[in-house]
DNA sequence: TAAAAGTGATAAAACGTTTTATCAAAAATG
DNA sequence: CATTTTTGATAAAACGTTTTATCACTTTTA
């Protein structure tokens, strides 16, 4: 089996016929007589012919590749997600080239670029802002694209994301009603649309149960600061605030970050302190007394992101542009937010 | 900057020169002179001029694009690597092109395949049992590969990898050196030599402090048991072994498992069973007291490989086949291991 | 039975590059 | 000044496909 890739051509050769014989067979195009045909698909068969993608991608302009930027690729997540994509994806024969932006934009902007080179006949990608211009680019030159996990407020590109609006007004709300009158706010200080609209959701289930928002509860973690010097700032901050009974992480990240600090200070959960989380985890689930968190629905993004992608690279006209999916999420209730008595 | 996509052709035409010429200009080769090369540079970075990487595949054989097959791509083992790959390769203009295989030979054999359809450089790939001639026809057709994570004990392919061998020995010796008498192993039952290895060295520990195994003590849990049940399956192997004073997980996957197990029976860790679990995990560090963990040294093993592979793609001669590498990985001691008094 | 329609197969162009071989003009050599 | 060498540029082939247009031949139609 041991065999040097076999072209077409050798496969007329082969079989006494035409390079366009033998591509028409393997196709299924054309008129070919049923003896012929089963001789050519024979041969093909028995030499383990396989096409040369590059040779088909530069004739039809198509490369069965899927462009995935996501932030980062490790993390459960994205991790989840891209397993999902993946494998719808090679139902339909693609395969996905991912690449990570670890939210610097310049990087979202190189790995654009490359993918660009038409090698990529569509993308999936979570957006960050500054890359509007790349991304209304790759459109404007009719390939398709899914944002993921985020979008761009004032353009109408196609996106599917969880409700985050919705899914922190629902834990902040989850709080109140148990009774928690001091709630706190932990978000990473990013320029994502996303943590935006987690942030509104606080604000407004507050407005809604008629609390006044107090700034002082509000910390804004600096970005790319290091694992302990983040966890002492954390600590600092639930420290200063001595009144708040509970807080709410809007990641994943921090949530685990925040459970760190909360451990350090020896401060019982929920009796001293409540939590919410973003994003659900292993460890939320695990750890005594369990985190309340907001569990996203990966599997369903996913889903229709890709689907939506394939969707338009199967030839699907009609305007997409305006396909925005706000998936709601679910709350998952733990020992970390029980009824204050 | 909304270009239609420019070829070498335009360029040409654009600038009163032939196709070779600006061919020559963009690659460096050939002789011309210095007006012209400007002129033609100008014209194709005012253009956004991008190689079509289809032609050029087509032309030259090399994709530059590396396929990375793993088990699964979420995951904080996988994850990890997978980011420093990408980096590496990004650095020589490498993408990666990734795959999962679940553990599922059918699988593995259908990426590789797809994968090598002339549209991959090079490999990296977890192996696994049955893969074995698949990997071979790849290295037959002169693509580099690099194994991760595993190896073909009867074959001479390079490969990285931490060391399972002695990382097993060295938890389990240092269960015994803290005193405890009764130390159990559960593994997955899956036919991979990483997990053997690791088996052999929780062994051979036992064996070079005159312990006598005790079968019993040993417990293979039968892979894609839902998560339930398996936690089921380990409470009660946990149960029925009560003279069982500490246990040893072969993977993150089982260890966070045993957690659960071990917190539904409200054991104490580590009065009532000590533990330790091969691969560091955030949980392991979070969950009191701490679990005793083997660290696997991620940057190291991916980036060896990575540059072991991206040297053989840079046209590196020379017999790579015995090229094997054994990292040591690092006991990260915690709470779950405290020496008996 | 002559014209029209259908059948089975193919030649050749095209996709966008890289690269070899070639060529004309200019410069250097004897 | 005739010859060789160097310089700067190019034509054309090739990579492996897909696809359009064409062709010879058979069958159907009028």
């Amino acid at each position: 089996m041991i065999n040097k890739k076999i072209s077409i051509k050798d496969i007329a050769k082969l079989t006494n016929t035409s390079i366009t014989t033998v591509s028409f067979v393997l196709n299924g195009k054309g008129r070919i007589s049923k003896e012929i045909t089963k001789k050519i698909l024979d041969v093909a068969a028995k030499n383990g012919y396989e096409p040369n993608r590059m040779a088909v991608g530069l004739r039809t302009g198509v490369s069965k590749v899927i462009g995935l930027v996501v932030e980062t690729i490790g993390g459960p997540f994205f991790g989840a997600m891209a397993k999902v994509i993946e494998e719808e994806a090679e139902k339909e024969g693609y395969r996905i080239i991912y690449c990570s932006t670890n939210n610097n934009i310049q990087k979202g902007k190189d790995v654009i670029r490359m993918l660009s080179q038409q090698l990529v006949d569509g993308y999936i990608v979570t957006p960050m802002k500054g890359l509007e211009k790349d991304i209304q680019n790759l459109i404007a030159n009719e390939k398709p694209v899914v944002l993921i996990d985020g979008y761009f407020p004032d353009l109408d590109i196609p996106h599917v994301l969880v409700d985050n609006h919705g899914s922190a007004f629902n834990a902040v709300d989850h709080l109140l009603k148990a009774g928690y009158k001091k709630i706190g706010l932990i978000t990473a200080d990013l320029d994502l649309i996303q943590l935006q609209d987690r942030t509104r959701g606080y604000k407004d289930a507050l407005k809604a149960n008629n609390i006044k928002e107090d700034k002082k509860l509000v910390f804004k973690l600096p970005f790319d600061t290091d694992k302990d010097k983040a966890i002492n700032s954390v600590k600092a901050f639930i420290q200063q605030q001595k009144q708040m009974d509970a807080v709410f992480f809007t990641t994943n990240y921090l949530g685990t970050m925040g459970l760190e600090s909360i451990k350090q200070l020896e401060l019982n959960i929920p009796h001293d302190l409540a939590m919410i989380s973003f994003d659900d985890n292993e460890i939320f689930s695990l750890y005594p007394p369990g985190i309340t968190t907001i569990q996203q629905p990966t599997y369903e993004i996913a889903k229709s992101a890709i689907d939506l992608l394939l969707a338009q690279m199967g030839g699907e006209k009609g305007d997409v542009s305006k396909i925005k999916y706000q998936i709601p999420s679910k709350l998952i209730e733990r020992g970390s937010t029980v009824t204050k008595k």
